[in-house]
DNA sequence: CGTCGTCAAGAGCGGTGCTCTCGTTTCTTG
DNA sequence: CAAGAAACGAGAGCACCGCTCTTGACGACG
């Protein structure tokens, strides 16, 4: 097939002419709108006709921009993915490096909070896949700074000599085979049983999100923040980075 | 306000006239429809006037059962529950009654295991609620079913002494007091360590699931069996089931 | 027998995603 | 510098959506 002509995310030349610059400017002033509306009213409401009214555009000129709406929804994910990575990284690079637990800790806190100040767009990228989902490659890049945080201060905490290493151990070969790929391609010299706990606690991180904001404890726990911070003492210690 | 005139559910007499019959008949068969095409395209993509047609009624006709799409929908969320619920427990009553770590991994085997089956609905469900949410009454009941048999596991297994009580205490009063009456309204002489740790256990059962179905685990994890059943065996043995 | 409630159907409203055409503006290239 | 190419915004239009209202037929019940 042909180069496709209308460009999604950013023109050919870097920050070329003055016609790339002004789309460049409306690709942007697009998702604003399309962001607020989806923090406003959800991912479902989200209307290409609406938002292109509030930009002030013709329905039919959004798609000189966006050649569909699932693209601009998936413009919608990256962004999402951005905000809360951002948020995340911010908030543990705070923290004194030394202190693991309370770094691993302030990565739940903040996505959480992150969470919870934007349930919309929290909904987008941790509920369930919105379409036919498979998602593109360009949303894979900024889907994993959570988890490379994470990963930061595992890598750490057992080079400094940190962490305690669990009592268990892999329990099948193909699990053990799973966690060794990723020790060899994004760890360095941490321990299977280490990375395995570490992915069970970044799931429960995740899990208790959900299971928040989407009213699963709604007759169970009353105090969120209180209970979140159990989690992560819990998560902490199933790690092995409480002092 | 008066009584609706049109029923959601099921008729006000229990299985009356034989309007009522014939009523409650196409009530099911509409929502046999509606499962269908959510089992086949997802909620975003249910229409009502398509159901209308498969049924064989003009789209106005259904609302004569269903004041609107969304409680449609509702209609479905309260089938998932219920599916996922029949289906757990079925799967866990099979097992030996001692054998309460088995019992635990039952449990998310088997959710997991509807869920990959019934991917969708299990989308409404455990990902983001649809359109405004507010998820009526009528759902609670059924919502329950998984978590209360995981309860019983923690009751039956803590009265007959087979469960280790973790070492660990809840770390706020706050979430004492959650657990205090949790303690007392569904558990008995269960400590409040072991529920916290049975409801992290629980979140971290669908966590999982969820991670897994929503494409979180993509390039972490390629064995998604072996890696569940690590993640049941590190449950197990966290709310102190193992033997 | 007549009345009244229930029912399916149809027309219609405003909204949606998306496509195509048309006239204009801007950039590029000879 | 001028001609052609590319990009652009606007508009009309298609098929579909959820939902409302009205109409006429049917059956139960006094």
């Amino acid at each position: 097939m042909p180069t496709t002509p209308t460009q999604t995310t950013a023109g050919p030349a870097p920050a070329g002419s003055a016609r790339q610059r002004v789309r460049a400017e409306l690709v942007r002033e697009i998702t604003d709108v399309a962001r607020r509306h989806l923090a406003a009213d959800g991912a479902a409401a989200l209307s290409l006709r609406a938002v292109a009214r509030d930009v002030g555009l013709v329905s039919s000129a959004v798609y000189r921009y966006f050649p569909s709406r699932d693209h601009l929804l998936t413009a919608l994910i990256v962004d999402a993915y951005n905000a809360l990575g951002e948020a995340v990284e911010t908030a543990e690079a705070a923290v004194d490096r030394a202190d693991v637990g309370e770094r691993f800790a302030t990565v739940g806190r903040a996505a959480r909070a992150w969470a919870r100040a934007n349930p919309h767009q929290y909904g987008l990228i941790y509920g369930s896949p919105v379409p036919g989902y498979a998602a593109p490659d360009d949303t894979v890049g900024p889907a994993t700074r959570v988890a490379f945080v994470l990963r930061d201060i595992l890598r750490d905490s057992w080079s400094s000599g940190a962490l305690r290493a669990p009592t268990t151990m892999p329990r099948s070969a193909a699990v053990w085979a799973d966690l060794h790929r990723l020790a060899a391609d994004f760890f360095t010299d941490v321990p299977e049983a280490v990375i395995a706990r570490g992915v069970l606690a970044w799931t429960q991180l995740f899990g208790g999100i959900n299971f928040e904001l989407f009213g699963h404890l709604h007759t169970v726990i009353t105090d969120y923040d209180a209970w979140y911070e159990e989690l992560l003492a819990e998560m902490v210690a199933f790690v092995g980075l409480d002092a």
